[in-house]
DNA sequence: CCCCTATTCATACAAACGTTTGAATTAACT
DNA sequence: AGTTAATTCAAACGTTTGTATGAATAGGGG
């Protein structure tokens, strides 16, 4: 069974940026378990697997989190935590709404493509049908909202063209996602040469002209 | 473990459209478990969930396809016939290699919208490591390169502006496959109101716009 | 009616699963 | 050295997993 949410309200995030302390082998664990999960899924990642990709005890997992699907959302929010931050930093960096919503996507794009267990597990929730885990959905509504503000300002001063505001921010939160994941595949299915990092910086620079483009108000309409 | 690939080329595809005879019962197995892969992936997907989905003895998976591999194999395949049929007609129709793109990026958005769990498998064969199985590949590779085909026409009569084709392309991609699996969730997350199939079809016009004005050349660049 | 092939069915199997248990080990403090 | 608490460990628990087996049930031609 997927792991499902029951609201537990006991969890704080007031101040975003509590530091989670944990003994050595907690930490090992959750770094075999993002590897394993993104790999091969929630489901599909055994508890054994994970214990020996840390060089730990099969108990392990059930004593530092409680359960396997404890551990699973633990990583979830670890990982959240820095793709939110990413998100905030570039979003209040200067330069116009259009600059700054280039930055964003060039930015996560490239954050992402070198870490490439976080968009996995963020696709493998949202890919999933019934609602993602909380944690996620605060995540993404979070990042959706700063770039859908980033648009109406920029709507506002004329920089933007009209249009949703909310479904443009899902399209430009939906390159650097996407991309990212797809890099690696990518380069077999569609025979792109080169290193793997190259291309993750050929393709941030790609998708931020691609989101700014579909954006920009043109100069010369019919006006 | 998930599915993983072996050549096995005792497969024949040259013609792109056998009609594949099976039983009742085998037609119906694969109609659940599609539904349920797509749910809950293939290892959160048991035999006996399958069976009793589809009303069928637990020895039906075995019987008639061998395996619950081979099950989801077929599935796959099933699945992926008419998406690739989907992007060649509309790649294929009247109209400048703009016109073209923004129907297919339209048409897919709207098919995939309506049958979830197309896309949504086609992403969890991505979000894996490892490669996605070859008639995964297949379909994708296929589809990528009518695409580039139609930009690097464009690029050839100067309706599109110059960059790599091959990005562009997945770029173009990405719009239809993601925004499809996220515009369910999204209407929660995002709060967006509404018929479901009313958001399909809003966020297939926009996907198209955003993808044509993103490669269209500028009428006054500086030049 | 009988035989033959195809399909369904209940049941069984070994393997793998997440979790529990209680003893062994470690580390810190008195 | 002695006490206490935290952690690790090997082993076992009861389920659930995918697949195999052999008997039961059809449905046509002879």
């Amino acid at each position: 069974m997927v792991p499902t949410f029951v609201p537990s309200d006991a969890h704080v995030d007031s101040g975003d940026d509590e530091r989670e302390v944990r003994s050595p082998t907690a930490e090992t664990l959750m770094e075999a378990a993002l590897v394993l999960f993104a790999a091969r899924g929630y489901a599909g990642t055994s508890v054994r697997a994970i214990t020996e990709a840390a060089g730990a005890n099969l108990a392990a997992v059930t004593y530092h989190f409680g359960s396997k699907e404890a551990l699973f959302e633990a990583v979830l929010a670890s990982i959240l935590v820095p793709v939110g931050r990413e998100i905030r930093q570039a979003h209040q960096g200067p330069g116009s709404p259009l600059e700054r919503i280039r930055s964003v996507v060039a930015a996560l794009l490239r954050y992402m493509g070198r870490q490439p267990e976080y968009p996995r597990l963020m696709l493998q929730q949202l890919s999933s049908t019934g609602l993602p885990h909380p944690v996620v959905r605060r995540t993404i509504s979070g990042s959706l909202g700063r770039l859908r503000s980033l648009v109406e300002e920029g709507q506002r001063d004329g920089t933007i063209r009209p249009g949703d505001p909310t479904l443009m921010a899902v399209s430009l939160m939906s390159q650097p996602v996407h991309m990212s994941v797809v890099a690696r595949p990518l380069q077999e299915i569609a025979g792109i040469p080169g290193e793997a990092d190259a291309l993750i910086d050929r393709m941030a620079e790609h998708a931020a002209e691609f989101a700014v483009r579909a954006l920009e108000a043109r100069e010369e309409t019919n006006a």
